[in-house]
DNA sequence: TGTCCACTGGAAGGGAGGGCTT
DNA sequence: AAGCCCTCCCTTCCAGTGGACA
């Protein structure tokens, strides 16, 4: 008899105890470092319980200096202690980056309101103050204090405008039965310059600002996180202080050491070790790099891909700050290749800011005098990842693959 | 000091696609 | 079926720009 293939691994210890504890969405009972945010929260939304508004907020700090969970953890006590008030207080979670129309912001508000009988928001095709108004009429119905949390509101500002939160914040003076508070958490100190003047002064009544953790706090997270996530003795010296220091050095992003610690651990498991060492965590280090990569590049259209691999044709013909002329020639060059029609110079400027923004390249606007103003870009996705790879499932398209970039290299 | 290059980026609008209302 | 509404992706047009160079 064959054994099972899932035995053997089945079979072995884990040196986890709980594997969540190092989640993203994992919720820490106590949260190091956080207290004077914690109590900025609390003294604020303390007012949800004593029937009044409470203030409008804005919460600032780069990515994983702790804003979502600090306001996740307020949050859920608010909820219990509202419960056991009889204070009715409701929540919503929007995240900007995957909400960013005021049309499905209001959607998904109200869509969660929803009780039967209701008739369904659809994804599209109300007008938007028809949606806006469904939305006012179940908050009231619900009635207590709505409290909206706008996650990478940033993301909403850059897109939809100033709009929505107008409206928005102007929900307390059409509501009856119900109030509602906005809490804004944003990567951006400066984006409250594009706002309206009206709308940012409502809407940051109240600013937290979250700094970035430092290497030491970091490594009290980490601390935190094992006691209640790993098996005892299964790190070796230095493996905590290393995958702060890596995360320090990442803008104090804690996230990313809790990453980090994680696939180490993984990466002992997988060869069968007891031990982690620092070895398993620059292991981890490298892997993370190519996995925050590949999703992105796997969803990207095909010409924000062409375009990217126009750029690392040219890298691997040794070229560094390639201008967008040079871009755009490269680009349009690969599209006659694979048969497909060029988009404008003009769209080409916008995709390159677009990779931009997703951090897949970095790109800075000179001037060259006579030589004219153009970008400067250079890639930053690991170098483990070359042209053809950058095509994915389009590769095919590439394909004659190696034949179409040395005919294009030929001409670089 | 003015010219000029190679763009940038805002504005306006077209059109396809998805959906609702009457 | 016709008339709307909304989003997304794109084009066209064009004023504006930083700085090397004549």
């Amino acid at each position: 008899m064959r054994g099972n293939i899932f035995e053997k691994i089945l079979g072995q210890d884990s040196l986890f105890i709980d594997r969540k504890a190092f989640d993203h969405a994992f919720e820490p009972s106590r949260l190091p470092h956080r207290d004077h945010e914690v109590e900025a929260l609390v003294r604020n939304l303390v007012d949800a319980l004593n029937g009044h508004i409470p203030s409008n907020m804005l919460l600032y700090g780069v990515p994983g200096s702790g804003k979502t969970v600090v306001t996740r953890f307020v949050l859920t006590q608010l909820l219990e202690k509202g419960k056991e008030m009889g204070h009715p207080v409701n929540t919503y979670e929007i995240n900007c980056r995957n909400v960013d129309t005021k049309y499905r912001v209001v959607q998904t508000l109200a869509t969660q309101l929803h009780q039967r009988g209701d008739t369904p928001i659809p994804f599209t095709g109300w007008p938007t103050d028809r949606v806006l108004e469904t939305l006012l009429h179940r908050m009231d119905r619900a009635g207590g204090v709505h409290i909206l949390v706008l996650d990478e509101i940033d993301n909403l500002v850059a897109k939809a405008g100033s709009d929505l939160l107008y409206s928005l914040t102007n929900m307390n003076t059409l509501l009856t039965n119900a109030r509602c508070c906005i809490i804004g958490i944003s990567n951006d100190l400066h984006f409250t310059q594009e706002l309206d003047p009206r709308v940012s002064s409502r809407l940051s009544q109240e600013d937290v600002v979250f700094h970035p953790y430092g290497a030491p706090e970091i490594q009290d997270i980490l601390q935190e996180r094992v006691r209640s996530g790993l098996r005892t003795d299964v790190l070796d010296g230095g493996v905590i202080e290393l995958c702060a220091g890596l995360a320090a050095r990442e803008h104090g992003d804690a996230r990313r050491a809790l990453d980090l610690l994680r696939i180490s651990v993984q990466k002992a498991e997988q060869r069968s070790q007891t031990k982690v060492d620092p070895r398993h965590v620059r292991l981890a280090q490298s892997q993370l790099e190519h996995d925050q990569v590949t999703p992105i590049l796997r969803t990207l259209p095909l010409h924000q891909k062409v375009v990217l691999f126009s750029i690392r044709l040219n890298e691997e013909n040794g070229l560094r700050n390639i201008s967008t002329g040079e871009i755009f020639r490269t680009y349009a060059e690969a599209c006659m290749k694979i048969e497909v029609e060029p988009l404008t110079p003009r769209r080409i400027s916008s995709l390159l800011n677009e990779l931009d923004t997703l951090g897949l390249i970095m790109a800075r606007n000179v001037s060259k005098g006579r030589g004219g103003r153009s970008k400067q870009v250079n890639s930053a996705i690991p170098k483990a990842i070359d042209a053809i790879a950058i095509m994915g499932e389009n590769e095919p398209l590439i394909d004659e693959a190696s034949q179409g970039k040395y005919m294009l290299q030929g001409k670089l």
